[in-house]
DNA sequence: ATGGTTCATATTGTCAACAAAATTCGGGAT
DNA sequence: ATCCCGAATTTTGTTGACAATATGAACCAT
């Protein structure tokens, strides 16, 4: 995972490098404090964050190349907005990619360990679901996917389901899940979770692709205020 | 050594951007000049394409996000070199890819116009592939590939696509396809073809799958020197 | 008011100089 | 010879100044 210095959060203690400053900024934008549209002024974050011009547009670059911000001829960097049709077009890449994932994950011989974390966030899932807290089970749900998508050991689809799944972070859901669509989630997963313990990766992805091609359709009948 | 610059592809005037700069020293990849694990000094690139070093850091963080070079702390930037296991990867990765710009484009209704394009692609393939002109072959694979992606309406996931599909280009293939590939290859062509004429979404995708896993196989058959 | 023009300001684009770090090269000891 | 150490050189990192462009305000004519 990530490691050495870094020190995250409002201070630094080394220098921070330009993937650094890239990273206050996605925080910025994902959290909302920067809307989309907004143009993002090289001289502000040069105070905000106490490093030169330079730092902060190589970070521009590096955002833009993660999608998050579009940087336009001598009218600098806006933060990227992102449409119901794009969000559903990034589903639909989502959707295959996943799935791939989860067929490789069914592939490959799991490590005892491994199918321990998998076993267990299902548990802690399902029992979210029975508790009905919504919060909870948001959060194991990425981290399940998380899993998936590690234990499928491939790098590049691991990035490539980055650059699709981080624009959903920045929508602002005041209940991610209902209650029906939570339990409808969770039987995915659990068809998903046996598939891949099975080691049936045809069967994992059909599963993982019927599961998220469902989200997107929650996604569709999201109402505007959501998209911003 | 190159010759000027200025007039690149989108060719206007005016003093190269970075992303002009960042297409320069692309094709200077793609095409060997720059050997994969080469490191890319600053101050050459400067002497050969006369711009400021800001330009080609910001190039650099381009290209970065594209995957082709590498950006190491205090060392610069290097030519990203990629394995037989990472073309792999990415094959995998492609595979979903591209069998969902096959679905796209078989859902979508095409304008005769573009109907005619595809037929028109496909028949100077299948006379390429009668006169055994493996470079025509391989031009016209690539604008048919691009032309299915292109239907498929997805900015995403051509987006996606093009990322995976870069690091093929640099290979050092002397004649791309034989000529008992070459016929596998387009028959899956005919098959795909069919399908989204047809306006079957499911069979196109399943055969564009198949299409590009043959090929990977293909690539996973290949000899070491060929990767560099 | 409305629309358009000019000028002042704000912002981005670029470069060149300097600082910090890494690499290279040579010398000396074993 | 081989290894290690340290200076000289190369290369990257960062800053600040200046130029080019865009933005906004004030002004004028209708």
């Amino acid at each position: 995972m990530l490691a050495e210095d870094e020190e995250i959060g409002s201070g630094q203690g080394r220098t921070a490098t330009p993937a650094d400053v890239a990273e206050q900024i996605k925080s910025g934008i994902v959290s909302g404090r920067f809307a989309p549209g907004q143009r993002l002024i090289e001289s502000d974050l040069t105070g905000d964050l106490k490093v030169g011009r330079s730092k902060i547009r190589e970070a521009f670059r590096i955002l833009a190349g993660e999608g998050l911000i579009e940087i336009v001829a001598n009218r600098g960097a806006l933060v990227r907005r992102h449409s119901r049709e794009d969000l559903l077009s990034m589903g639909r890449a989502r959707e295959v990619l996943e799935g791939l994932a989860a067929r490789m994950a069914a592939e490959t011989p799991l490590s005892d360990d491994q199918r321990g974390r998998l076993r267990d966030l299902q548990a802690r899932m399902d029992a979210a679901e029975e508790a009905n807290e919504i919060r909870t089970y948001d959060t194991l749900n990425q981290a399940y996917h998380r899993a998936i998508v590690e234990f499928a050991g491939n790098p590049y689809v691991a990035e490539l389901i980055e650059k699709v799944r981080v624009p959903l972070l920045g929508l602002r859901l005041p209940n991610g899940f209902s209650a029906a669509t939570l339990e409808q989630s969770n039987e995915g997963h659990r068809f998903i979770t046996h598939a891949i313990l099975a080691g049936a990766p045809e069967a994992a992805e059909a599963a993982m692709r019927a599961h998220v091609r469902s989200g997107n359709a929650t996604t569709a009948s999201l109402p505007d205020e959501v998209f911003r």
